[in-house]
DNA sequence: GAGCCGATATTCT
DNA sequence: GAATATCGGCTCC
């Protein structure tokens, strides 16, 4: 499912693919927007200092879901990308609703701002650290290419990081 | 809309 | 004890 290009290109490429989860019977379903690369020798990376408990799932192999926790309170979604041990993935930071929108408001618990952001993209498809480490083609959540990407792409410093910046490595989707 | 700030978990120094 | 791939609520324009 994941191609075997540079991680920088794959998170180009996620852009208006489809991230589709059912979480107790309940189908979401958004658009990627926004998406950062991270890859290895990447000092923002978390799996710059190797492989640790709660990066494992970043090292399997491409198309496994990598879930961690942010300022101990939020999900972030990432899709592995490079070959086993390689700890490369993309991190999944916004989308817009395509299906299930009722039930992304029920679980944010407001009627805006419902995927913009990486904790909120969790929190609306409702993808938990239980879903750490399963398979993006077979498991709950599930990750479907675009063909062509729907609009035009801005390349930007990443957010949130302090080493890495001058990687050109968060892709937007504009119109 | 921009800017501050508190809440909170896990890891590393 | 500090840092971190954040969010939401609050200010003040």
């Amino acid at each position: 499912m994941i191609p075997d290009i540079p991680v920088d290109e794959i998170a180009r490429r996620l852009l208006g693919a489809r991230l589709r989860t059912e979480i107790e019977g309940t189908p979401t379903e958004v658009a990627l927007t926004e998406v950062e690369a991270y890859g290895p020798e990447d000092p923002a990376s978390h799996a710059f200092r190797g492989e640790r408990n709660a990066n494992r799932s970043m090292f399997k192999k491409p198309g496994t879901l990598y879930v961690y926790r942010s300022y101990g309170m939020h999900w972030c979604a990432n899709v592995v990308t490079g070959p086993v041990g390689t700890g490369e993935a993309v991190l999944l930071r916004a989308g817009t609703p395509v299906t299930g929108e009722a039930a992304m408001r029920r679980r944010r618990g407001r009627d805006d701002h419902l995927c913009d952001g990486p904790g909120k993209l969790c929190q609306a498809l409702g993808i938990t650290g239980d879903l750490d480490g399963t398979s993006l083609e077979t498991g709950p959540a599930r990750l479907t290419l675009a063909g062509d990407i729907p609009g035009k792409v801005i390349a930007t410093s990443r957010i949130g990081i302090t080493k890495g910046t001058d990687r050109l490595w968060r892709f937007v989707l504009v119109q």
